[in-house]
DNA sequence: CTATTGCCGGTTTTT
DNA sequence: CCGGCAATAG
């Protein structure tokens, strides 16, 4: 409750919280209490200064994000969450065109087109603009539009800037690519933010709607916005200037989704008179990971300096460790975690981090031959898998006819005798005629508000099915509103004959009918809502939600994670694999020559290691495979940038070639890591998940009991077995239980520490 | 129209 | 080496 708002706060994070009025930017370190900060401001301004939370607007950039502060902010008020306006950027902009975008001509029901949606469209634009797709690369183009946008450059701007070949390329396809976004009723997450900025600045009615209710404007992440969202964080904060930003620019790491870190200048320069207050004492490392952090990010030339603290206590040193190839890294990975684990960590106290996607395939192929239960963030995120892309293209489509690229896509699927050539002659005829590729199909003629066209020049059959797929979406609208939004996908599902499609599938059937189960369910939070406004509920969260957001936390398993997506989360151990030249920093930002990008691989891997709560592992291979072939590789100059006093010599753990540790090889009881198809996915069950989390304090320090105290790797002698090897310890009721590889062929023994009576040879 | 083979291309991806 | 998509055969 409100009582002690300030109290448990450090003196910089108090002034965050009670500089409520005017301009405040905040530098927040890494684990330096930066959401408490924000959730206590949002709190303070609530119970202790009065001001309605209906008053108060946060945008973050996650979903997740946008939830936990959501829910800490409430909980630290008498405040009901749903009456705080804490949402993503994009979710916002979405809500404000929904309701104010029809004063740009935008329909009601407008799509979210996403990258795959885009791509489509663009092929189709340049396509009709007569450009070669395989000259020009869609995504190209459309990077250089999301570029433009995201910088407030619109078409006619974008035409008018014009200084080279290629810009006019992609200058043509951008006015082609909007004249087919706008006629398919649809928006491009870019535009969600550029048309809501040109919402505002078109009609000062709108905006000052907007400006009046939110007096208190935060913007999470500062250092990831773009122009557009800084432009719109400036529209709504108005006069009362109270627009409070909290980033830190070590940690910007996505200026290739065009992230501006400019913006922070911007800031100082457009509220010169701003509140400048920097969180530099860090709560979760130890002073090792800090002081390591540190190393590796001071040789960045362009930062503004932080001096960064802890009070933790300096910990473990950090392990740097190399592997033959990336084979026996992850062996490496896995046999370390077996021995935390056995230490008494949680396998989800533990993430192992990567530059590229690619590298999760060793470590799984590892983890799976240990049995070591683990969880891959989003490889294939959720909503772009076939099934349930298809399936929200069945749902878009039958709220919005006009969209063409869900109708491209869902036309035959399942094949009901659609085929590309018919599709084509279809788009002609829409073209020709302009209208939607829906509205194209002659026939039952329901649209009142288009005039008709001729028929389409195709075979009867081929009219046939068009017809019928056409009168099945309009079937299905009609049901729309007498069904509730979880019935209605079953109706879908049965009528589209998507649900006989799926199951009669021999390979992945049964996991993709589980996917489409799980989006079903999903359906469910929507139910109260009428028919109508929850179909454009769930699309809307549909299309606006990542992978990352519903990051399992309750798993038993280790989580495999990009160092993208791993900003912003903390892990007791994190382990960074492929710290080589060539990964990090990524050949790509090395082959660029511009400095600014090895500062962003730089940022990256200060991300990772600020991750770390108690241990970092550093990794890497002398060989990498590459695309078939192996080939040599340097260690990451990073490596060099860590003081070397905090890292331990190599060889902790178990050494490859012992096979002491080999013990649960194919044989461990748990069946968690599931190969499902050729996805690179795996999920993990975790029901059976018998390992019952112990407070880690008093589990560890682990060798606790009678005997000498012994780690990994000591080496000791035993009366009747001689000389050997630890290989593990383990608590276990009151005693250590510690496994011992002997000498001459005698094998692995466990022993109890207090029983056996083994001396520590040196 | 659908199924199969061959070829190109392969960082990161908050929304 | 592996996956996605485009040309080509069935």
């Amino acid at each position: 409750m409100p009582t002690n708002l300030l109290s448990g706060l450090n003196p910089r994070q108090r002034e965050a919280v009670e500089t409520i009025n005017g301009p405040v930017l905040i530098v927040a370190g890494p684990g330096s209490g930066k959401t408490r900060v924000i959730t206590h401001r949002i709190a303070y301004l609530v119970e202790t200064c009065g001001v309605s939370p209906y008053r108060i607007l946060a945008m973050t950039f996650t979903n997740k994000a946008a939830r936990e502060m959501k829910e800490r902010a409430a909980a630290l008020t008498r405040t009901r969450d749903d009456q705080l306006t804490i949402s993503t950027f994009h979710a916002f902009c979405a809500t404000v065109l929904r309701r104010d975008g029809e004063r740009l001509g935008l329909d009601k029901n407008f799509a979210i087109y996403d990258q795959s949606d885009q791509t489509s469209l663009m092929k189709r634009a340049m396509i009709e603009v007569g450009l070669d797709v395989k000259q020009f690369k869609p995504a190209n183009i459309l990077s250089e539009i999301s570029s433009a946008k995201s910088q407030l450059v619109g078409v006619e701007g974008y035409g008018l800037n014009k200084t080279s070949y290629f810009e006019e390329i992609v200058h043509r396809a951008y006015e082609k690519y909007e004249e087919l976004l706008a006629a398919a009723s649809a928006v491009d997450f870019d535009d969600l933010l550029f048309k809501t900025y040109t919402l505002f600045k078109q009609h000062p009615d709108v905006m000052e709607r907007y400006r009046e209710r939110y007096v208190h404007v935060m913007v999470d992440e500062f250092q990831d916005t773009n122009v557009v969202q800084y432009e719109i964080a400036k529209q709504l904060t108005g006069e009362y200037r109270n627009l409070c930003v909290v980033g830190d620019p070590d940690q910007s790491i996505y200026s290739w989704r065009n992230a501006d870190i400019r913006n922070i200048l911007s800031f100082q320069k457009d509220f010169s008179d701003a509140k400048v207050i920097a969180l530099e004492q860090n709560y979760r490392s130890t002073e090792t990971i800090l002081e390591a952090a540190q190393g590796v990010i001071a040789s960045n030339k362009h930062r503004v300096e932080k001096d960064l603290f802890t009070t933790n206590g300096k910990g473990v040193p950090i392990v740097v460790q190399e592997g033959y190839n990336e084979q026996e890294e992850a062996q490496f990975v896995v046999r370390e975690i077996e021995r935390l684990v056995r230490k008494g960590y949680s396998r989800a106290d533990i993430a192992v981090m990567y530059r590229v996607n690619a590298q999760s395939r060793a470590l799984e192929e590892a983890c799976m031959r240990y049995g070591l239960p683990y969880q891959l963030v989003g490889s294939t995120r959720f909503y772009q898998r076939q099934e349930i892309k298809d399936l929200v293209c069945y749902l878009r489509l039958i709220v919005n006819h006009s969209d063409d690229v869900s109708f491209g896509r869902i036309v035959n699927v399942p094949t009901r005798g659609i085929g590309q050539r018919t599709v084509d002659e279809l788009t002609r005829h829409a073209r020709d005629h302009g209208v939607s590729l829906f509205d194209a199909i002659d026939g039952t003629a329901e649209t009142a508000d288009t005039p008709r066209i001729p028929a389409v020049p195709l075979p009867a059959r081929s009219i046939k099915a068009l017809q019928d797929f056409k009168a099945l979406i309009e079937g299905l609208s009609e049901q729309n509103n007498e069904l509730n939004l979880v019935e209605f996908i079953d109706e879908i599902l049965k009528r589209t004959g998507y649900k006989d499609y799926i199951e009669s599938e021999p390979e992945r059937g049964e996991e993709r009918w589980d996917n489409i189960a799980e989006f079903r369910n999903s359906a469910r939070d929507y139910l109260d809502l009428g028919p109508d406004d929850a179909l454009t509920a769930f699309l809307e969260s549909v299309s606006l939600v990542s992978d990352t957001d519903n990051l399992g936390e309750k798993a038993d398993a280790v989580t495999l994670i990009t160092l993208h997506q791993a900003k912003g989360l903390e892990y007791p151990v994190v382990f960074m694999v492929g710290m080589e030249e060539r990964m990090l920093p990524h050949s790509r930002s090395i082959e660029s020559h511009d400095p600014a990008d090895i500062e962003e691989e730089r940022r990256l891997c200060y991300v990772g290691v600020t991750r770390a709560k108690e241990m970092l592992y550093l990794l890497r291979a002398f060989r990498r495979g590459f695309r078939g072939n192996s080939e040599p590789s340097m260690p990451s100059r990073f490596l060099a940038d860590i003081p070397q006093e905090l890292i331990t010599k190599p060889g902790i753990g178990a050494p490859a070639k012992k096979p002491a540790t080999r013990l649960n090889d194919w044989a461990s009881p748990f069946k968690q890591t599931q190969r499902t198809g050729t996805l690179a996915e795996r999920v993990v069950k975790s029901a059976d998940a018998t390992v019952i989390r112990r407070k880690r304090s008093e589990v560890r320090p682990a060798a606790a009991s009678a005997g000498p105290t012994l780690k990994t790797g000591d080496k000791v002698r035993h009366k009747a077995f001689g000389e050997g090897m630890v290989t593990a310890t383990k608590p276990s009721s009151g005693d250590t239980e510690v496994t011992v590889a002997f000498k001459d062929g005698l094998g692995i023994k466990r022993l109890l520490l207090s029983f056996a009576k083994l001396e520590k040879v040196e």
